[in-house]
DNA sequence: ATTTACTTTCAGTTTGTTTTGAAAGTTCAA
DNA sequence: TTGAACTTTCAAAACAAACTGAAAGTAAAT
């Protein structure tokens, strides 16, 4: 397989990969292309590569720099905008494991600290099956999130190296 | 709070919080209510408190079937099909982690593999960015994939108490 | 001040997903 | 074997998300 055969399988499965996974397919092309490109290329390189809309890619760059995944670069002497994506992929992990929590998980442990107290007798079957439920999703939550906070802050050899010997 | 307003909170928000993870709203809110049931419901049990159709409802506890989340239960001299959710919060997880892995991470992981291995001058810089990025997303895909092997294995205290303690 | 090079917005359209409901299928009991 | 009670299917309808492209906006260069 040649190089352009290559990225546009990548680019093709990186889609369809974030679909399942809330992103939409075209921002998840768009930084597979960025990810998999030397050098920062322009908007105008995306939509032909891609054969999609400005207005598409205007707006998909636009929320991958919210997500903190892609950089607006200029180049000195150039009006043109140059965007370009961290490559690292334990720091785009992080980053997407950052951004969801604050996004996601973070409201719904919220939320479910408000559910926990409901009025209501707790010998009442009903009561007791919502209270335990919640309040096992509410532990589990809170144990996760822990485990996420100190991804965040490790650096990628201790993921690499380091965490294994602990999982064997 | 009481109880119905507190269950049709929660039912609400799972809803939307599956959506944003690729899981549709419906499915997401049949999920919620058999999790905090503390009995057995039927389909028109769930067509009501939800207000949706009966082929909605059938299709999605089928799905929810599939995943292993959701057990149909007959009672015994009833006509009638009864429903029942797995209610651990650490099985469930578990359950769909295992499931997930297998629909997404490894068809994923084995595609990289073909990709990693490019015709091309490993000089070029593009071709040397297109392998490196795909090497990097490989290795810690792998580790990634051990990881939930592991916990897919685990028990709930050790994920509760023991993990922490790595984790300080 | 005007032109030129570029970026952003957004109403309308397309595409994709979910839902409905009625018809077909199944199973059991009489 | 018929009919009652229930489940499943699926074509069509409703809904939601994503995309386009042209128009409006911005800012550097002349």
């Amino acid at each position: 397989m040649n190089l352009t055969e290559a990225k546009q399988q990548f680019i093709a499965s990186w889609g369809a990969f974030g679909s399942h996974w809330g992103i939409n397919r075209t921002m998840a092309q768009i930084h597979a292309l960025l990810m998999v490109s030397a050098e920062p290329i322009t908007q105008d390189d995306i939509m032909e590569q891609l054969n999609i809309s400005r207005g598409n890619v205007n707006m998909n760059i636009r929320d991958l720099i919210t997500w903190g995944l892609v950089d607006r670069i200029l180049l000195s002497g150039e009006r043109k905008e140059y965007f370009s994506a961290e490559k690292d992929i334990w720091k785009v992990a992080t980053q997407i494991i950052k951004e969801r929590k604050k996004r996601e998980l973070d409201p719904m442990m919220k939320l479910l600290a408000t559910l926990e107290d409901i009025d209501g007798d707790k010998k009442d079957k009903e009561v007791k099956q919502f209270i335990d439920t919640i309040s096992g999703i509410r532990k589990f939550s809170k144990k996760a999130d822990q485990m996420l906070d100190v991804m965040i802050k490790a650096d990628e050899s201790w993921f690499l190296t380091g965490m294994m010997k602990i999982f064997k």
